[in-house]
RNA sequence: CGGGGUGUGGCGCAGCUGGCAGCGCGCUUCGUUUGGGACGAAGAGGUCGCCGGUUCAAAUCCGGCCACCCCGACCA
């Protein structure tokens, strides 16, 4: 019998590397803090990446391309912006065997050439909005790497827009984090809360930042996605100007907003267990696996011709499923796939064939709850609705366990206890970075978000006593 | 960048009181197996991180270098 996975239980981070490696997601790539993402890992992307791409473009976004290298003065033009990013900056000194003049900085995130584009492709209020999204690798330069979640180059896209009006940036930032919240809650079946950044989590050069943020199996906090309005800062780092119906030269109000394959490590975390990977079927590169069982011959070739059949119809139904006809005991094969986080295997045998069935396990719910006997007549509507039912189930699943997680606390102590235990405490808050500081020095919990979703009215700050008209989230965060 | 650790077949490791480089998993072939991680037999695969030194002889002892991992400060 093979290594069975650690715990998670035991040893989050280390049952969490174990499945990126054993579930053939990444590798451990020759440079350090940098991975190699493997075809089933990159297929969880391009899930991912197809899903927001849809809704980016129904909103009205184009994608365009802008370049790796930035010119290291760029940087510099907006104060904030160059401060956030300094530390993790990877610089080139050296190119075509010279010194360069001119030092280039790989992006880490572009808001900088593409506000120095924006600048020259808007002219007029005819040309706003300017919407634009670009899918890109970014470098930050890490100390420290865990797949997917921290890794020197990640994958993700960065939408840039431009607008007339602050209030016009502000409902695009609020729509794209409703487009990230509504990609993660149904494609990843990950729920989510949103919320506004406080000072000292903002975004380096925003006026406001917007989250959503997701609670991991180790009851520690994901930041998925954020939005940022950007005021007029980098319009004006950039002269982003235009002319407004008046002939009056104005700056714009502009906006970016950013989801990367961190969220692949979002779904490892919320969903999978002590087997191993569970991915929600819509984001499943295999949605349904079929393993067949025989023993002689005879039987091999009646069950292969009826797993065929199967498969045949599920492919005409559009559903992703994988034959899998290797050498091996169909008990390797379970675990196998459970390690990998298929949804639906479809076991068939002897008797299947006789009966005219085929046995369903689902990968939502363990041992026999989670198995029953299908016809083989129709086996495509049959596979469909159970994987919608799953897919609900693990969206219902994630949400229960966060649920019981989520404690209001009305002092520092209750915090503390909540931080102890794992999990999200929420309290009311008054803005107070000094104050923030402190609770991250002692208990390593960050402020997470002021939830949009607020109690209303007026409570009592926890830690400072000053009345206070928001609550406010706070966690061990990734 | 501070503290700790490790470098030996693809992966995980043993060997370290010098004496022909081993084990488990994986891989190849054949046979028996197959409804929850099968078994047997026969094979393939390694300049022991790099450089230098000691010695008749170095994976092993000594010196230097490099790389990676873990724990802390920073982070999508």
């Amino acid at each position: 019998m093979a290594q069975a996975l650690t715990n998670p239980k035991d040893d989050f981070s280390g049952w969490y590397n174990e499945i990126v490696y054993r579930a053939d997601l990444a590798g451990q790539s020759p440079v350090r803090g940098c991975i190699i993402v493997k075809p089933y890992g990159y297929e969880i992307w391009e899930g991912l990446k197809a899903a927001l791409d849809k809704r980016f473009k129904a909103t009205g976004h184009q994608n365009a391309y802008f370049p790796l290298f930035i010119p290291e003065d760029y940087l510099k033009r907006e104060a904030q912006h160059v401060e956030g990013f300094s530390p993790e900056l990877a610089v080139v000194t050296i190119g075509g065997g010279k010194e360069l003049e001119e030092r280039l900085i790989v992006r880490p995130t572009s808001e900088t050439i593409i506000g120095e584009a924006f600048s020259e492709w808007i002219q007029s209020y005819r040309d706003l909005p300017l919407l634009i999204n670009q899918w890109a690798n970014v470098v930050r330069w890490e100390m420290r790497t865990r797949p997917f979640l921290r890794t020197m180059e990640f994958l993700w896209q960065e939408g840039h827009t431009a607008h007339a009006t602050e209030a016009d940036a502000e409902a695009e930032t609020l729509q794209m984090l409703d487009v990230y919240a509504d990609v993660v809650i149904n494609e990843a079946a990950i729920p989510v809360i949103k919320g506004l950044k406080s000072d000292s989590e903002r975004f380096a050069g925003a006026l406001r930042t917007y989250t959503i943020e997701a609670m991991m199996g180790d009851k520690r906090a994901l930041q998925s996605g954020t939005s940022h309005n950007l005021g007029q800062n980098f319009a004006k780092a950039f002269n982003i100007q235009y002319l407004d119906e008046g002939n009056q030269r104005q700056f714009c109000w502009t906006t970016s907003w950013g989801m990367s394959w961190r969220v692949i490590g979002g779904i490892i975390m919320t969903h999978g267990d002590e087997k191993g990977l569970r991915l929600p079927p819509r984001l499943a590169p295999i949605q349904v696996v079929i393993v067949p069982i025989y023993k002689t011959p005879e039987e091999q070739s009646a069950v292969m011709a009826a797993a065929d059949r199967l498969k045949q119809a599920l492919v005409g139904a559009d559903i992703r499923v994988k034959l899998d006809a290797r050498e091996e005991t169909p008990g390797f094969k379970f675990n196998d796939w459970e390690m990998r986080g298929v949804p639906l295997r479809l076991e068939i045998g002897p008797r299947d064939v006789q009966n005219n069935t085929v046995v369903a396990a689902r990968r939502d719910i363990p041992g026999r709850e989670g198995k029953s006997f299908l016809s083989q007549d129709n086996i495509a509507a049959q596979v469909a609705a159970l994987l919608t039912h799953l897919q609900a189930n693990m969206l219902a699943q994630a949400a229960a366990f966060r649920d019981a997680n989520i404690h209001d606390v009305r002092s520092y102590d209750e915090l503390k206890q909540v931080i102890e235990a794992g999990g999200f405490a929420r309290g009311w808050w008054k803005e107070d970075s000094e104050a923030e500081a402190r609770i991250k020095a002692e208990t390593q919990a960050s402020h997470r978000c002021y939830p949009l979703e607020q109690p209303g009215g007026e409570g009592v700050n926890f830690l400072t006593g000053e009345r206070a008209d928001r609550v406010a989230l706070f966690a061990k965060a990734y």
